[in-house]
DNA sequence: CATCAATTGTTGTCGTCAACAACAATCTTT
DNA sequence: AAAGATTGTTGTTGACGACAACAATTGATG
């Protein structure tokens, strides 16, 4: 295959939205250089999954390195935070406010309650059912959470603005 | 999609120490919120992170149900449309450009290799890379992705609204 | 030219996460 | 009381991101 010349252009209407004209990438098929930048998404830039995808992404990643210092992952602080709001929550109840499977909600809450945040309390009208709580530590240390998540959400502010990001909310807020 | 619970069911007693008892809800007006939803999020309504990940998960979601008769994934779909727009790229180009991780690409690319749809074709300047190409069936194939995937992008609009939608993609071009 | 550092693809492990399936204990309904 | 549904639990599966290590190869340095 020495001769792959330029194959090229074959991307035709599709693309369209590329960026820079691309100059010679398929040229000799080697992957040369490339930056990393004049490589087109074709169809992806007009997908808001992808670009939801990668902003998720980001988005946990800084929450993660904000929170660290307290060990607190997203899941964990949502969980912890409805707890707080809603004291005697079921974990069914607490599951499907959060769109999170129950039988997930089962490991994330024995981390918690084994470091003291929630405690499972029998519910005294369902013996099936646990009354969530949280802990006297517990309250106390959302209480710092919610400051490091605050943080946090600077963050998010100073990255896509602080206009974007309220609009963004509302966009989204029939998914909460 | 598949869980409203026709209720007849009450979330009763058991979680509600603190909720109200759910009264006679007058269904008269809107037909709201059915069963459990009064139940708060407190802070997290003003975080972006979780309204962006109940999103991704509903996005997702479509996309893979859109896409099943095909069987595609999203991640896979990204990829072969990276590869399809610019051929020849190696796969560390692909991964980086993705933002995913090259020894994901690794099974990434079994897989599609594994159905046809693309080739790692020995590159000539280069030894040790690969040149990710789309095979005759692969381009085919992407093209009937792509008809699926701007189906479930409908969805999408449909869902969150024709001008929420450009204005979320406009938001978080800084992404992609 | 020889040597060392960097890159590329690959394999492997680890932990998170969503989706199911099954089960015992316990309501709820009939 | 019997049948059916719900709750918490355990377990499995698969996708996914993050890391670490490795062989082969390339590039840069002396």
């Amino acid at each position: 295959m020495a001769g792959q010349e330029k194959t090229s252009r074959k991307a035709a209407g599709t693309a369209a939205a590329v960026r820079r004209p691309r100059s010679h990438r398929t040229n000799g098929g080697a992957p040369r250089g490339e930056a990393g930048d004049d490589i087109g998404l074709d169809a992806l830039v007009g997908h808001a999954g992808y670009a939801v995808r990668r902003f998720q992404l980001w988005i946990f990643q800084d929450f993660i390195k904000t929170l660290a210092t307290v060990d607190i992952r997203p899941t964990q602080y949502s969980v912890m935070t409805v707890i707080g709001a809603n004291p005697g929550l079921s974990q069914m109840a607490v599951a499907k406010r959060l769109g999170i499977e129950r039988a997930r909600l089962v490991h994330l809450l024995d981390s918690l309650e084994e470091r003291d945040f929630v405690s499972r309390v029998p519910s005294a009208t369902d013996r099936r059912s646990h009354a969530l709580h949280l802990t006297a530590r517990g309250k106390t240390a959302l209480a710092q959470f919610k400051r490091l998540a605050a943080e946090h959400e600077r963050h998010v502010a100073e990255k896509i603005g602080k206009e974007n990001r309220e609009q963004l909310l509302q966009i989204l807020a029939c998914f909460t």
